[in-house]
DNA sequence: GATTGACATTGACACGTTTCAATCACGGTG
DNA sequence: CACCGTGATTGAAACGTGTCAATGTCAATC
């Protein structure tokens, strides 16, 4: 096997050492113009800085992390990449990075187990300086070993997780469910549908709870006032195939109003709605759940509980700088109240 | 400052050598299983997979590339996580990658020259093996730079770098737009808006040049049958504020259908539609261009201009690997078609 | 003029890995 | 029995950087 030489591509690049021998100083001085600047003289350290520029020298970041033990990567372990309610996520966690210096390696596990893990593994070997991590489920050895390697979270989006074994950000699912339910029977809707996938998925269970509170709290019989539609995923797909169901109607009667786990199957919904000649709020009244960008584009504007998704992620990532800082820090739960954003796609019951 | 040694976390994590120890075997050896299984006899493998396993060592992969001067991470520089265009894309180039073993670093510039700057220098210094990258705009100098750090790149969706400059992959935007002027004349329209962001964009400035084709081939005239609607910028804010201004007519006679340069801008045009009470197709024709998930998801759907964006991905990653198996390769230009996508959003225009 | 201290700079080593020539063991062949 | 070849293993030398004790310089103080 002729190992080619490959004369152009092939000089190995420019490193701290010839950066010394051009400005005539050596090795040990440029790495303190690098990393401890006000320790050398103004004027080497000037000389060093015109050699940098000329020969266009950039640091090579294996052989400093090697050096240094440290890295100033973190990971940013997203379930979805095409997911726009993670990318405005991820937008938050980037611009608290940039901040302090800190490059994001933002990695996809694509909703899949072996993705995820194999996600870990590889920042584990960069021996990156921590993750911010939105779990697949509630299993938590991947983060466990995470930890065992020396290598600090956040989760994101996982109110289970217990607070001695890591930090967490996220939202008050509950409190969402609740809101959303108030809102509802404010209007007047006493016979309301939640759709929703498997109850298996912790978020949507508690939104499930929230909205049965707000029935209990009004005076009103859960078994008549809600009727419960399963559908297995959370997409459009299947919130637009779900509409005949909702409209067959519940135990007495048909719903007034749906609200559905997520502004996806929401959207799905009103298209299904649109498809058969009917509108929200006319027809009937349809809230969503997350207010991802397209909730406000469609028309009527989908009426939806916000997640501060943008904030969500910044505060992970100063979670995890506050670990950089004193590595004696406890762990900590943060938990955001969500909003209701009012659009056109509720309204009141006509009686 | 008293460096505190950290007792806990701060023990160095587990190396090749303690590996070898712990097996009874020379550090050579390790990395011989690690990287050439076949040289090495299977009774000691299986003891240092072992020793690996117990362990739970994980390579470092500082180590590694500072030794080999290769790494197995490709960056992705993307020109706005938060769009669902481009995430798309990354899929296609993950999927890809992760086949031939590559990690990808995801990276975002956000649309901003510093940022994309800093990421790509971010990946110079990782000493990336190549990197995918959409850029911000049509100046090469910050790709040139990247190719004097001897890492091969490929661009995506500019069709207008030199092809001794560099691989690019992307998608035919005048056959784009040609098409979709032959679709809208086709259904009789003889007035038709184009709804645009500055032509100082490429990609928006030929898909202009494609509807000016169809408009000429067809013997309309194009100052009559062309109304040219200039918009600062493509988001769906912008689509709903244009639709006054386009409904108010062009040189003659206001136009029966609207041709956006993008989703985004069409989809907010819809809004605006509905706000007033109008809708398409009954009052006027829309199409936009991409075929973003969203387009199929309002009511009616989005007739628009599909890129094979998965597609895109992959096929840049392909290039890209092509680079690392033959060095010596030429550069390459490939050059996608779009597709019409036919749905509700466009139909005849009535006499 | 000797001593001290502050400040700049240097040299050498270590980080964890890969690589490669060198060594070793061993069975087969002349 | 000497020789060779093959296959498995080893040891040592790098890769580019950070760190730190040691050295050097110079001015101020006694």
């Amino acid at each position: 096997m002729p190992e080619n030489p490959n004369p152009t591509a092939a000089r190995r690049s420019v490193g701290i050492t010839q950066v010394a021998k051009h400005a005539g100083v050596s090795p040990g001085t440029v790495s303190n113009v690098l990393n401890r600047p006000e320790r050398v003289a103004t004027e080497t350290r000037e000389r060093v800085e015109a050699a940098i520029r000329e020969l266009d020298y950039v640091r090579n970041s294996s052989g400093s992390n090697l050096r240094s033990g440290r890295s100033d990567c973190v990971g940013l372990l997203v379930l979805d990449v095409t997911n726009p309610y993670f990318t405005e996520v991820a937008r938050g966690v980037e611009d608290e990075a940039v901040e302090s210096g800190l490059a994001v390696l933002l990695l996809n596990s694509a909703e899949d187990h072996g993705r995820q893990e194999r996600n870990l593994r590889l920042l584990a070997g960069q021996r990156a300086a921590g993750a911010v991590v939105m779990p697949i489920d509630d299993d938590l050895s991947d983060l466990r070993w995470l930890s065992k390697q020396g290598i600090p979270w956040v989760a994101l989006d996982r109110g289970d997780v217990p607070v001695e074994e890591g930090c967490s950000v996220s939202v008050d699912n509950e409190a969402g469910g609740l809101a959303a339910g108030r809102h509802l029977i404010g209007l007047g809707h006493e016979r309301i549908a939640f759709l929703t996938g498997p109850f298996s998925i912790d978020q949507v269970h508690r939104r499930h709870q929230g909205l049965l509170q707000a029935v209990i709290e009004a005076g009103l019989d859960p078994d008549t006032a809600l009727d419960l539609v399963h559908v297995p995923q959370l997409n459009p797909e299947q919130g637009e195939k779900a509409v005949d169901t909702v409209l067959a109607g519940g135990p007495r009667q048909r719903s007034t109003a749906v609200f559905c786990a997520n502004d996806q199957l929401a959207l799905g919904f009103l298209k299904g709605l649109g498809r058969r000649g009917l509108r929200a709020p006319d027809d009937i009244s349809v809230m969503g759940y997350d207010d991802i960008d397209v909730a406000a584009l469609v028309h009527p504007g989908l009426t939806t509980v916000a997640q501060p998704k943008y904030k969500l992620g910044r505060t992970a990532m100063s979670l995890l700088r506050e670990h950089f800082d004193d590595p004696g820090h406890r762990h900590e739960r943060r938990l955001f109240t969500p909003e209701i954003v009012l659009r056109g796609s509720t309204a009141a019951h006509r009686a």
